[in-house]
DNA sequence: TTTTCGACCAAATCGGTTTTTTGGTCAAAA
DNA sequence: TTTTGACCAAAAAACCGATTTGGTCGAAAA
């Protein structure tokens, strides 16, 4: 890796330190660049400013959660059940981590749009953009397997998926208690994969 | 109507009035009072605070979402898919009018618990408890005529579908857009009552 | 050339103080 | 029985100087 690519990441580490605990607000640039071990104005240097920073660390968790569940989607060739339990199983588990994002998850319904809810806003897109392909996806296949009812579009079941896991997302987002959060998830899934809960 | 409750009512009105456009926190009791001709004691003489005036705003708005649903329940006799349709689109129109509730359904969220979070989750339990009870006997049957997987306990798809419902609540509230609503709730609908549909 | 930094600025925030408003009470009037 | 104006302690709002903040720039290292 390279030097200038070094003093970015200690930077960027730096700053993921700070927002994970006070958040973007009651995070100041110096006490990042401090922390990393540089003048301020180096870190405007690296970056183009306060608003980058917070947003390229919301970009790097919202890639470790794609990354992780592309890891999944690999693994099995088709949709099976097994893929979508493990699927969402490992959803739960990678957005607890992604612990920036979740401090912001409500900001956009709170106060009304500001840049910070704006970027948070436009970094989940990214991720939303790839889920949504995946439950249009689980559909179609679902669809041509008897599994789901013709009736449903997979674009509409798509949104509407987006909706209901960012739904329990903000109301699981300060709790610690990840059980309860499984178990809707896994009643959410029996009553989706109904058929071949049935066939068992 | 006696005239002590037509002063109370007035009071309500009042209070209504000012919780639904300032919130709890932007409204004082002296203008609820000046609203209703009344002197703030006048006020004190027929409510025990603040927080009492806006827990029974609160329960007067649960009330009329209750009142809507138990019509669309006792309408049929047996639970139909036709019943759950209507119901659903019955509730989010009484939940949309309940806009004290919706103004406050974030809060226990946004802030940790308060006095007033306090009260709006102990008022919206009482809807709460009703709804799960439906849900749990719309399982029960759903199982009996075989739409609904063996696999899921009632219990477990009657929690499941508060908080999933709740969810999608929490990011509807400030829309006036009701058709992307209805969407989402049709297509929870069609995969919900699977068989039903695809036998049509 | 590439990277770092101290000095600097306008704007926002902070801490402390005073002023106003607020929720709530009470004795007297109606 | 119901209403009210006067009253109080506490909270909130308004105020204001001092500090901190995000961001810039030109010079010094490397």
């Amino acid at each position: 890796m390279k030097n200038l690519d070094k003093v970015r990441e200690s930077i960027l580490d730096s700053a993921a330190y700070f927002f994970d605990r006070f958040g973007y607000e009651k995070t100041s640039v110096d006490e990042i660049a401090r922390r990393a071990h540089k003048a301020k104005a180096s870190v405007y240097y690296h970056f183009s400013g306060k608003l980058q920073l917070f947003r390229t660390v919301l970009e790097q968790e919202m890639e470790r959660v794609r990354t992780g569940l592309n890891e999944i989607k690999s693994k099995y060739g088709t949709i099976t059940t097994d893929e979508v339990k493990e699927y969402f199983m490992t959803r739960i588990r990678l957005m607890r981590e992604a612990k920036v994002y979740r401090r912001y998850v409500l900001s956009s319904y709170m106060y009304g749009r500001n840049e910070v809810s704006e970027i948070v806003d436009e970094v989940r897109k990214s991720l939303d953009d790839e889920e949504y392909a995946y439950y249009v996806s689980l559909c179609k296949a679902g669809k041509e397997e008897g599994i789901f009812p013709e009736a449903v579009s997979p674009e509409v079941f798509g949104n509407m998926m987006l909706l209901v896991l960012k739904g329990i997302e903000i109301q699981f987002f300060d709790t610690d208690d990840i059980r309860e959060m499984e178990n809707t998830y896994r009643a959410m899934l029996e009553v989706l994969m109904f058929k071949l809960y049935n066939n068992n």
